[in-house]
RNA sequence: GGGAUCUUAGCUCAGCUGGGAGAGCACCUGCCUUACAAGCAGGGGGUCACAGGUUCGAGCCCUGUAGGUCCCACCA
């Protein structure tokens, strides 16, 4: 008895007992194994705080398309899963699950903390992992990895120390952007611009010596406590004679001089800069290039600080507005203009960043980066679509020391101990015992912990063993693609790189295939503030991940942004239903019946067509795929199971199954139905793992499984080009027929004769072989071919193709001024046809520059134009 | 300020190295034809943003213009 589907399409139940037998099987697990080639993808590992959202389950169906294809070619295909701690992310989300408990961080201490967190993670970390295997994605998850683990903390430890021995991690006090909120320095990187409107405050300082005021303009008022400058451009012939004078400091009453820098634009605002090196990226550059001062006014919270004077204690904001009020009260308030200017924020919290000089870890990276640059611009590293080179570039080229360090707690703290006698510094894995400078046994380990990009940066060869020479490094490195949004080129794809080169002395992959945002309806990020975001979830569990997959990837080019909306997800769930109910009426036919193998000898036209189709099929798929045009190469796939295999093959092939007196040409229906239905499913298998794995397990109950079939091959002796042409001579017909008898509103239930002819006996013998098909398609209650027009009515609708002229005799008096319209219609359209293919023949330059390939084609269709048109006008005369 | 990208059917988008404009949805007409109404058959609808240029030939290549989106820089 072999195995039924079920009557119609229901994902539900479906999907998670197939998981489970893959599960269950093992398929998923990869080995090293030098007798097969490995595939390598490495997961982007999400946080363990997250929700799968629409980008995850896009990002992961990229990767499971490609995995499942390359598995499917034979590859030894590993898909490396994990989830990263994401430091900052996840201690914000502890904070505010304590606080709610009435619990702040510091009551715990750092250990009491660190155990929550843990905590968390048991609870949490793996909700995420189940989420995934909701959309099918085959990792090998007894590989599952976390970036804190054992083996990635010691990949960690391991570069930080040799890059520290090298001179390349460094710690310095340097301007670095803090959070205020987070408590936290962060990177360049997690600075987010964010256009705001401001003030521009025009103020005066007293110049020391002379009743005269220095005028400038500032946005931030406040910073004006730590300035211990102000610049001017040495070439303003305003201002030169003051260069080397001093200016006064109102409120603090500070007494500070007047550079020249060349910074300073002399066309912008007054041509006057006031030098806060302490809060200012810029002005911290021209304190260093004068030797400023530099005055820290902050706190860590951003409220001022005891060198802020009477200001002290006041929170950054309103400290602007005393100042302000009180500068105006001394009459140094020249005007305040409205500005627009651009404030930096932190990613996370959108909290404004205050630049602070702060000690912290950085990583050199002038050196660093040059193998990443190299490795991009020669096209060891392909970066699909290529363009991603030029953002790449962009940062690549203005690159700046990488901070690392971040006062939080969950994380990998810094390896680096100082000895609490003398303060010397060893940055060593373990902690030292001894001091090298002073002999002392004490020591305190550095309180701050690593950037969490700084664990994912090794990730590629971390989760294969690093630093441990393991067989699965060896094996599996570099990996192969890395699938990921554009949006964290610089935070992570560019640091794979550069540590893959570092550490590893190879790069970590060798394409980074890039996909886009997935926004909503109305083309607006999905976020959670806008609440219009769509739980993949919910999607799943309504129409299945299949269909969920499908249109994540349907229409979709590498790198470009997609709006999603559930009419897709319909369209993609009806294409499940389609084939599932095409898969359904070829076992029902098969049903009882002993199915042999395709044999060539047995084969009928309408079998070498579709087979033939279904060959070049596999080559264009596959080409497409190898090429990352995913959504091209699924799209093919569906059009042909819709359009050639369900509403042509299919039709034409049912007379012979229904007519059970030939079993040989039945036998051969059936066995091309299978064998090209089950490499449709092959090819689709990638993207709809599901549905394709339940069809071809019901109707093959032998085979195990389609993930671990072969994919299919394009192979010479299927391509039946004769074959191919035919079958298409007689859909056009086909076509020609329906579209006449639309047009004059015949029903379907109203059969025709139909009447072919042909001068060539090779078309006459087409139509005898197709017979059998051709009417019903055509609705013809009889068809008769033959060489000449006679014994067909004088009045019989016409219908003219390449090469054959059909004609359909109807019982009742056919409106002959409406069929000479339709004919006159159809001779303009040939006549136009014919202008434009001798246009360009008459065309000198055409002919000899044109490939002769070209020019031959349009000779081609000039010959079969002129002959319908011959055939068109013989009916109108006949007619008229 | 620099850069990327987009502008193609009513909507959302494909369109590979230049060689007669495509899909899905929506719309209109006719069909419950024994796999499927989540379907079948047919249909309407596009000076491919605009202006130049290169070419025998441009949606595709080049230049410019307009509008949208995004990234980077951060003139205080």
């Amino acid at each position: 008895m072999s195995k039924e589907l079920a009557k119609t399409y229901d994902p539900h139940g479906l999907e998670d007992r197939i998981y489970q037998k893959w599960l269950d099987k093992k398929y998923f697990h990869a080995e090293v194994d030098y007798n097969k080639k490995p595939f390598t993808i490495v997961i982007p590992p999400p946080n363990i705080t997250g929700q799968l959202h629409m980008g995850h389950a896009l990002d992961n169906t990229m990767q499971d398309i490609l995995i499942r294809f390359k598995r499917m070619q034979g590859y030894n295909a590993l898909w490396q899963p994990g989830t990263d701690h994401a430091s900052i992310a996840t201690e914000v989300k502890i904070i505010e699950k304590l606080k709610e408990e009435g619990i702040n961080k510091e009551d715990l201490g750092r250990d009491g903390f660190l155990e929550r967190a843990w905590d968390w993670k048991r609870e949490y970390g793996g909700r995420i992992i189940e989420q995934l295997k909701k959309m099918g994605s085959s990792c090998d998850w007894d590989r599952e990895r976390f970036t804190m683990d054992e083996g990635c903390s010691k990949a960690v430890e391991e570069v930080f120390v040799k890059m520290h021995e090298k001179g390349w991690i460094y710690k310095g006090s340097r301007i670095i952007n803090w959070c205020p909120v987070c408590n936290t320095s962060i990177s360049d990187a997690e600075v987010e611009y964010e256009e705001q409107a401001g003030h521009f405050w025009h103020i005066k300082y007293p110049i020391v010596g002379t009743d005269d005021y220095l005028i400038f303009a500032t946005t931030r008022p406040e910073t004006m406590l730590g300035d211990t400058a102000v610049a001017v451009h040495p070439d303003d012939d305003r201002y030169k004679h003051l260069i080397g004078k001093t200016v006064m400091v109102p409120l603090v009453n500070r007494e500070i001089p007047v550079v020249a820098d060349s910074y300073v634009d002399m066309e912008f605002g007054t041509g006057v800069v006031k030098i806060t090196p302490a809060h200012d990226p810029n002005d911290f550059e021209v304190g260093k290039r004068h030797n400023l001062p530099e005055i820290n006014i902050l706190n860590d919270d951003a409220t001022i600080n005891a060198n802020g004077g009477t200001y002290e204690g006041l929170e950054r904001y309103e400290a602007r507005k005393a100042i302000v009020a009180d500068l105006e009260k001394l009459g140094l308030l020249v005007k305040i203009e409205d500005h627009v200017h651009n404030v930096g924020t932190h990613d996370r919290c959108k909290t404004t960043i205050e630049p602070m000089i702060k000690q912290q870890w950085f990583v050199k990276m002038d050196e660093l980066i040059k193998p990443a640059v190299e490795a991009v611009k020669n096209k060891d590293i392909r970066l699909v679509p290529e363009r991603m080179e030029k953002t790449y570039f962009n940062w690549t080229d203005n690159i700046r020391d990488w901070c690392i360090s971040r006062q939080l707690w969950w994380g990998h703290r810094i390896p680096a101990y100082y000895c609490d006698k003398c303060g010397e510094t060893v940055v060593s894995k373990d902690a030292p015992s001894v001091c090298p400078k002073c002999g002392d046994t004490h020591f305190t380990q550095d309180p701050d912990t690593l950037d969490t990009w700084f664990s994912s940066a090794l990730w590629p060869f971390s989760t294969l063993g690093w630093p441990d020479e393991t067989e699965d490094l060896k094996y599996f490195y570099p990996t192969d693609v890395l699938v990921t949004g554009y949006d964290i080129i610089f935070f992570w794809v560019i640091r794979m790189i550069f540590s893959g080169f570092e550490q590893m002395d190879e790069k970590p992959f060798k394409t980074v295939l890039f996909h886009g945002l997935v926004r909503d309806s109305q083309g607006r990020k999905m976020s959670k503030s806008l609440g219009n975001g769509i739980d993949p979830l919910e999607v799943i569990d309504k129409y299945g991940a299949d269909a969920l997959r499908l249109t994540l990837i349907t229409g979709n080019a590498p790198g470009n942004d997609m709006r999603f909306y559930y009419e897709r997800v319909e369209a993609s769930r009806n294409f499940a239903n389609k084939i599932w109910n095409a898969s359904r009426f070829i076992m029902m036919n098969m049903e009882g019946k002993d199915v042999t193998e395709l044999a060539e000898a047995n084969l009928e036209p309408a079998d070498k067509w579709i087979i033939s189709k279904l060959n070049n099929l596999v080559k264009e798929v596959t080409d497409n795929m190898e090429n990352y045009e995913l959504g091209i190469a699924v799209q093919k796939v569906y059009d042909f199971i819709w359009d050639e295999f369900c509403d042509w093959y299919i039709e034409m092939v049912k007379p012979r199954l229904y007519n059970s007196d030939n079993k040989e040409s039945q036998n051969a229906a059936l066995a091309t139905l299978k064998a090209v239905l089950i490499d449709a499913l092959k090819l689709l298998h990638p993207y709809m793992p599901f549905i394709t794995e339940e069809i071809f397990c019901t109707l093959q109950s032998e085979e195990e499984s389609i993930m671990i079939s072969n994919w299919p091959e394009y192979m010479e002796e299927k391509n039946f080009e004769k074959e191919e042409k035919e079958i298409e001579v007689m859909k056009e017909a086909v076509r020609g027929i329906r579209n006449v008898r639309t047009s004059m509103n015949v029903p379907p239930s109203k059969k025709a004769q139909v009447f072919v002819v042909s001068e060539k006996e090779e078309v006459l013998e087409i139509f005898r072989t197709g017979k059998v098909f051709f009417a019903p398609l055509a609705y013809a209650s009889d068809v008769t071919i033959q060489a000449d027009k006679s014994g067909i009515a004088e009045d019989a609708v016409s219908v003219v193709i390449p090469d054959a002229t059909l004609y359909m005799p109807f019982a009742e008096l056919v409106d002959i001024a409406q069929e000479i319209e339709r004919l006159e219609k159809e001779e303009k359209k040939l006549q136009g046809e014919i202008k434009r293919a001798e246009g360009m023949l008459n065309n000198e330059k055409f002919i000899s520059k044109a490939p002769e390939a070209k020019v031959e084609e349009e000779r081609k269709k000039l010959e079969q134009y002129t002959q319908m048109l011959q055939q068109v006008k013989e009916r109108l005369e006949q007619l008229k």
